[in-house]
DNA sequence: GTATTCAGAACTGTATTCACTTTTCCCTCC
DNA sequence: GGAGGGAAAAGTGAATACAGTTCTGAATAC
């Protein structure tokens, strides 16, 4: 191994499978919509902007329609999924189901020391600086909370699946988080926590379902106000999303 | 396996794309296990079984990774995903967690006349004959009742997570359904429409878990029993199991 | 001015070829 | 006889070439 790959790559290619690389780029993109919803991916395009073949290309398209942030139709290959009100409601009404299924598993499940790991990690969260600019940070910190959640489940797949739905709304939710009222999510992301020490998993869930419910409410309300201008000229914030993600 | 096995390539192919064909043709061939877990799946000598090149099947490959059917290793190829007790277990939980979610949706949102037309397909599938070597065609609308079942939650996406999910463990299901106890399973379907028709959904919610519940233990109790002659002998089964998907 | 047709361009889908990695297996050495 | 080494074979990953479809736009008919 030499010396360069531990730079931070730019120029020079990394190693492993091209595809994987380009599969991460492009859910990237999709999900901040660098891509837009509607538009055809070009592929020779595409793949000569990302610097390979249309081969590993159109292997990450493929598990990219198998993910669900695609759309396959055939002879006119790829577009990305439109981010319709419709379904952002359908996913969020996923991930509250999802996430209360698993966190009534991990209270039976999780340990104490896992549990008192998950609140050590969350207070640590909850000191983080709250520049307007760092939002994509804390957006990051509550899905790992989320996750690390659903982990103690013990359900891989839930965690799987959890993990999925989170990639396609954290567009959607990192606007939301832009609103800047998270004071209250990391509280109740610890009283959470408390209920699950107690052992009380019908207090945690009723107050997760709240926790989710709320946000969800929040996000009818912004997607009632417009849709338009989400898609404009957010190439910084594609950016970032793919820097932190 | 040899090559052999396969569907015969050279006789008049469909049209579309070749891809999503191959596609279903694997599948069909990893979940019940013609494609034996852990064993590697070699690509040239499967594409030529599918009368393809390695382009459309790689695609094919690509896809039922990213669904969980196979596992993809840097170099090495795809192997099916092993059906192991944990596993099993883990998906079946995950499986009974989504579809008592989308039952307490269906509970808000179906209309009087689609439980009715639910319960009319339930009811025609109670009168189907039972001979063992259907077994099959049983299984195959047990999954078309719980799959319209959670249509009426009007939540697509967790539609599509039950379709696969029930996918993965068909395998499983088909063995333990050839000891033929359908009766009470039929009975319950119906009575969990009652449920629904009375709007009581927390009594379909209990009588659902119960319902899946009870499999999973079955099944439980089948794994412990030993796995040692699922994996043996079944190309029949794997035929027939094609055939019906 | 509008609709239609049809050839050429653009693009997707598949096959083939090339590059690189892993596995196999024979040979050598101890 | 067993361990290690190393070429050859086999296999995967990526690039290129080819085939068939869809899109575009100008010419033509009405």
């Amino acid at each position: 191994m030499t010396a360069d790959d531990a730079a931070p790559a730019a120029a020079s290619t990394p190693p492993g499978r091209s595809a994987d690389r380009v599969h991460e780029q492009v859910k990237a993109m999709a999900v901040t919509y660098r891509l837009r919803p509607g538009e055809r991916v070009n592929e020779v395009e595409l793949a000569r902007a990302l610097g390979v073949s249309r081969t590993p290309l159109r292997e990450a398209l493929n598990r990219l329609a198998a993910e669900g942030f695609l759309i396959a139709t055939a002879n006119r290959g790829y577009t990305v999924r439109p981010l319709d009100p419709k379904r952002v409601l359908t996913l969020y009404e996923y991930r509250a189901m999802l996430e209360v299924g698993a966190l009534r598993l991990a209270a039976e499940r999780a340990t104490d020391a896992e549990l008192a790991a998950l609140e050590a990690f969350a207070e640590r969260s909850r000191d983080e600086p709250d520049d307007d600019i760092q939002a994509l940070r804390l957006l990051a910190l509550d899905e790992q909370f989320h996750e690390r959640l659903a982990q103690l489940s013990a359900n891989e797949e839930m965690v799987r699946s959890l993990r999925s739905l989170n990639e396609r709304v954290r567009f959607i939710r990192w606007i939301d988080m832009r609103k800047g009222r998270r004071p209250t999510t990391q509280q109740e992301h610890l009283q959470i926590l408390r209920h699950l020490r107690a052992r009380d998993a019908e207090a945690a869930a009723q107050l997760m379902t709240r926790h989710i419910t709320r946000r969800l409410e929040e996000i009818s309300e912004m997607i009632r106000a417009g849709f338009a201008e989400i898609y404009t000229d957010n190439a910084l914030a594609a950016q970032a999303m793919g820097d932190v993600a």
